[in-house]
DNA sequence: GCCAACGTTGGC
DNA sequence: GCCAACGTTGGC
């Protein structure tokens, strides 16, 4: 099982509405990277939900109901989106703060490229956010 | 609100 | 196909 990180900025859909939809389409994604990255999932994959622009931390983790098909948001079939589902929420917000503040984490790609709304995190990184996230 | 990073567009 | 100009994202 391979692990992810999706952003959203909760203004336009935040981690209560993933949990209220339970499965939602992760539409609206138009990055190249990003898209090959969510071709890349496979269902059953976990991924970190983050908050970017209010709050800056990851709130919650979902799992990848549905591989990338053709996002229906997007009018030229270019783009592909997947579904999610709300698995459980962090204990504790795991805050850009806190993880780049750990070196560990230097080379992650929400450290790296602070655009990428769709990146990989590797099986360590995973488990010391789990761990910080009180899950 | 500013600015750095980076993706996209369009002229050549 | 290159590259300058421009737009967008997202952290601060």
């Amino acid at each position: 099982m391979a692990f992810w990180l999706v952003k959203s900025e909760p203004d336009a859909f935040g981690w209560p509405e993933q949990v209220k939809n339970k499965v939602e389409p992760w539409t609206g994604v138009r990055n190249a990277l990003a898209a090959k990255n969510m071709s890349a999932m496979a269902k059953g994959d976990r991924a970190f939900f983050y908050h970017s622009n209010i709050g800056k931390e990851i709130v919650g983790i979902v799992e990848v109901v549905r591989t990338a098909y053709p996002d229906p948001s997007d009018e030229t079939g270019r783009w592909v989106c997947v579904d999610m589902k709300a698995v459980k929420p962090l204990k504790q917000p795991v805050t850009l703060a806190a993880i780049k503040a750990d070196p560990r984490f230097a080379d992650m790609a929400l450290v790296r490229q602070s655009r990428l709304s769709v990146g990989p995190v590797s099986d360590e990184h995973w488990k010391m956010i789990c761990d910080m996230g009180g899950v």
